[in-house]
DNA sequence: TGTACATCAGTGAACGCGCGTTCACTGATGTAC
DNA sequence: TGTACATCAGTGAACGCGCGTTCACTGATGTAC
C-alpha cells in the first residue's frame, strides 16, 4: 500500500459536512495512541488510519501539533466524564471520593496510551495557556469539589491525593514487572493514610 | 554539517582503548536526552554529538535499543548512587528516610530528562529481564532498607511511599504550570502521612 | 634492530524508508438566476 | 425546470530531510620473528 494513499472504503463526506472528518480525525489519532506512544505518532499514520491522503489533515489542523492538542482536550473530556459518572452512581460522601480515585486509576490502568498523553507528554506542554483553560482543569476541580465535605484543606490533600493516584497509575504502566497489589486496594490504603476519617 | 561526519577536533583512540568510545557514547547519549525526550534520540543525533560517524556506534552497541538500555544502567547506578550518599550524610532513622525522599525528588527535578527515561519511557520496557535485576531494584532495595527500622510493613509502606513520590516529581515535570508548593514542604507532609511517627 | 603482518578503531558512501508540509489540481454538489 | 457557476472536500505528486543499518574500506599501531 502506498503511503499516501486513502483507503478504498472511504467515501468523502457530502457538501457541508466537511467538520465530519475533523470528528474522524481525532478518533482515529485516539486509536493509534492505544498503541504506540504519542512521539512516534506521526500525521501520515493517522490520515492512512482514516483512509484519507495526508494533506487531507491539513484541512482541520495547521499542524500535528495542534491535532495531538484536539486529542488531549477530547480525552480530558472523557476521563472528567468518566469520573463525574462514577461520583454520581456513589453514596456518601466518602464513597464518592473513593469512586472518583478508583475511576481515575482505572482509567489509566485500561487505557495507559491515552493516560500517557494526559500526563506524561510533550504534547501537554504548553506555556500560552493559561492553567485554567488547560484541558485537565475541570477534572481537578472535580477532585476539589468531592474532596471539599471531607477535608478542611481541601487543596493541600488534592495535591498530595492526585500525585498519589498518579503514581500508582504511572509506575503500575511504567514497571508492569512490579508485583503490583491489586489497585483497589492500594487506592484504600492510600485514601486511608491522605484522607483520614 | 554533514549528517555523518565526525567532528574535526576528535582524534581516534588508540589501538587497545576502543572501549572508550562506549562510555564517550553514552554519556553524549545522556547528555541529549536533558534536552529531548527518549524517543527522538536518534542514534546519528549520538553519533554527531560524540563526534564520531554513525557506524561507529555499532561498534559497541547491536541496536539503538541496547544504547537506550545502556544509557538507563548508567542513570539508575548514577541515582542510586545520589541517595545511597544522602542517606549516608544523615542523622537518624526518620532523617535517613527524608534525606532518600528528598534526593529521590530532587534528582527528578534537576534531571527532568533523565527521570523520564527511567520511569516514563519504553526505553525501560524490557519483559526479557528478570525482576531482581532490573537495573532499578537496587534502588527499590535501598528504600526498602530505609524505610524498615520504621516500619512494621516496610514492603507495603514503600510500594505506597514510591508511588506519591514518584507523581509528585512526575506531576511537577509534566505539568510545570501547576502552582506546585516547593517540593521539600509536599515531601514532608507526604511522610507525615504515609509514615507517621 | 628491522620489517612484515595482523589487528584495531574507526570512516564514507549508500540503501530504502517514512516523515511534515506545499502546491496545483479535480470532481461532485449545492445554489442563483 | 435548466444550467452556469462557485464552493466544498478532498487528491496526487513532489520537496527535502533525517533516520537505522549495511558494506567494503583504510590508515595507524602494536607484535612476532
Amino acid at each position: 500500500m502506498q503511503a499516501s494513499a486513502p483507503q478504498p472504503g472511504r467515501q468523502r463526506n457530502r457538501r457541508g459536512e466537511g467538520e465530519r472528518l475533523r470528528a474522524e480525525i481525532v478518533t482515529a489519532a485516539a486509536r493509534l495512541l492505544t498503541q504506540q506512544p504519542s512521539e512516534a505518532l506521526s500525521l501520515r499514520a493517522v490520515a492512512r488510519e482514516v483512509g484519507v491522503s495526508a494533506p487531507a489533515l491539513y484541512l482541520h489542523f495547521p499542524d500535528r501539533r495542534a491535532l495531538m492538542w484536539a486529542v488531549l482536550e477530547e480525552r480530558f473530556a472523557e476521563l472528567t466524564m468518566i469520573v463525574t459518572d462514577a461520583v454520581g452512581r456513589a453514596g456518601d460522601t466518602r464513597d464518592r471520593l473513593r469512586a472518583w480515585c478508583v475511576a481515575y486509576c482505572r482509567f489509566g490502568l485500561e487505557h495507559p496510551g491515552h493516560y500517557r498523553v494526559l500526563f506524561e507528554s510533550w504534547a501537554a506542554e504548553r506555556t500560552d495557556v493559561p492553567l485554567a483553560e488547560l484541558p485537565g482543569h475541570g477534572l481537578y476541580q472535580s477532585l476539589l469539589a468531592v474532596l471539599e465535605p471531607l477535608s478542611t484543606n481541601p487543596e493541600d490533600q488534592a495535591v498530595l491525593l492526585w500525585a498519589g493516584l498518579h503514581g500508582l497509575v504511572s509506575l503500575r504502566i511504567n514497571k508492569p514487572s512490579f508485583p503490583w497489589p491489586p489497585i483497589t486496594e492500594l487506592v484504600d490504603r492510600l485514601l486511608r493514610h491522605l484522607v483520614p476519617i
